[in-house]
Parts: structure tokens; sequence; C-alpha cells
DNA sequence: AAAACGACGTTATAACATAACAATTCCAAG
DNA sequence: CTTGGAATTGTTATGTTATAACGTCGTTTT
């Protein structure tokens, strides 16, 4: 039988610490399962569309992983915290601070692919102005940047 | 053989004038079939998926039409700035007001489904200077609020 | 007129996501 | 400890969103 290293990444102790932490806040289990997910996305380092996850899943795990499942297990990650999806990309990137709960804004490279999760102090007090000026009372926002990161300009 | 009415919605002329201007802008050509499915947005009054238009006008004009064909007229309608894209709805919305171009925000009702598009003061400005803090040019932005409008609200 | 280009039609397929239901595992109450 | 309920996972199928590839037609440009 393999080694379980053969089963998923290694995951940095800290990691496991923040996801264990923030599971136990919301009374959600981090099974086996679900932590191999989580510790395959930090392993890629960049965002991931749920499709290339299954194949890097297969690959790691030799054997078919069924779409379904993929998409519960980031359904959870995104529930606890630990994973956003990037709405213009369709894609799903582990949380870059996990520590604590926010909303996030996204600078996407449009060259490189990079994606930077930045928090922003005054975005969201911005646009929860705005909401209110318009009698709306909002629940969650999505802030994405598409442009081009400063490795990438000449 | 049908009266052009009933090939597609009746389109205010000042939203035809506006949608000529943007075209002539561009260099783009305002063909019957793009300015049919641009008509029947606006008639719809809401965001429609791509396959929702497909079915409003295939009942209009008694005839299959391919998918492709609406996503080409959609991004036509894109590209000369009088429709847009909700990235979190997988929906599109004809501008509100396409007398120029601009970035919007959008503040989405979960609960009625409406979507408003409004343009704020000072947001483009923020997420620039948020940008640039970090190295970052931005080409687009895409702001999406959810939350509940005000006349959901008791 | 010929070449180049843009628009549109047609067929097929790729990519993204969920429904429905069965089997299993976990854990707490009795 | 065992039993019952709830959460997790497996399996199969299907629904939804979007694009690829290629051909034809019509207009514009040379």
């Amino acid at each position: 039988m393999a080694s379980p290293s053969a089963q998923a990444p290694r995951l940095p102790a800290k990691w496991r610490k923040l996801a264990e932490a923030r599971c136990s806040e919301k009374a959600e289990r981090l099974t086996p399962a679900r932590l191999a997910v989580y510790a395959e996305m930090l392993a890629c380092e960049g965002p991931l569309s749920a499709y290339e996850l299954i194949a890097l899943l297969e690959k790691r795990q030799a054997r078919k992983v069924a779409p379904v499942t993929v998409y519960r297990h980031l359904d959870f990650l995104m529930r606890v915290g630990l994973v956003h999806r990037l709405q213009t990309a369709q894609a799903y990137l582990p949380c870059d601070h996990p520590d604590h709960p926010h909303e996030s804004q996204f600078l996407l490279c449009s060259s490189c692919g990079h994606v930077d999760e930045v928090e922003a102090t005054g975005v969201e007090a911005l646009l929860a102005k705005v909401a209110d000026q318009h009698g709306f009372r909002p629940d969650s926002t999505v802030v994405e940047v598409k442009g081009v990161c400063g490795s990438c300009q000449g």
C-alpha cells in the first residue's frame, strides 16, 4: 500500500493548524479527503479550475475523482473560509491569510496569471456606503481587478 | 411574411441612437441580428443568461438559434459597451447608461433578482490607488455586491 | 475582378456545475 | 455497547455555460 505522502502533498503545520481552527470555529469536520484537496491547492501556488484540481488529485491518488466530489470539497473549503472563488476566472484559490474571516480584493495579472489577494482598508467601507446610498443592504462583495502585475511590467 | 415587429421588440429611438453612436465610435457594424439581440435584452428588463436569451429569441423569431450565435452577439454588445456581464450570475444585462464609456458597480438583490447598475464616484479611484500600492497596473475592474434591495427590506 | 475581411450558419465538443440516490462513517443518546 | 440519526462520501447521470472548427456569404479595399 502506498504511503500517506502519496495521497496528499505535505501540508505545513502552520496551515493545518489554521485549517483546524477555522473548522472548529464553525463546528465543521476537517476530514482527510477535505484536507487532501486543500493541500493540493496550497501545493499548486496559484488558482486552479475545478477540473484542473480533479486532474491533479487523480494523478496524486491514482484513481478517478468525480467532479461532484471536488465541488463538494470546494464548497466546504469556501464555507469555512479557507478557499476563495475567482468569479471572473471560474477558478479557486486558497485564502492567503485564513487567520481571520474577511472580504478580499483580487488583483489578477493577465500576463503571468498570478493572483494577489489583498485586503485594502477602505474598499469594503466605501462599498457599504455606496450600497447604503441606494437603500441596499449588502451581504457580500466581489472585487476583482484585471491588469498587469509589477513583475510583468517591463 | 411576418412584419418586422415580429422579428424584434420595439426599440425606442433613443436607445437605437445611442447604440449607433457607440458602434460608429468603434467602427463596428450594428447589423439587424445584433440589434435584435440588444432589443430583446432591453425588452426583458433584467439580467438574462445566454440560454434564456436564446429561448426568447427562438420564440420571437420562430426558429432555432445556435448558442454560438448569441455568444457572438453578446461579445459584440459588450465590446461596444452596450451590455455588461454579471460575473457572479453568469448573466448579461444591458447597460443602464450607454451614453458614455464607464466602469460600473452592480448591486444584486438576492431576494427579487433586481440588479442596480451604479457608477459611484470614488470606487474606481480607490481601486486604482490600491492597485498602484501593489505595483499593479489595472485594466478593468469587476465590482458586484450581493444583498437585499430597498424594496425587499420589510 | 481579386483579395482580404468581417459576419453569420452549422455541427460538434469542451468546460463548468449540480441532481438524485445509495452506501458508509461518525458520533452522541439511550 | 448499540442503535439511531446526521454528515460524509460514492456513483451515475444530467444540466448549464461556452467555445472550436470550418464553410458561406457579402462588403470593402486594392
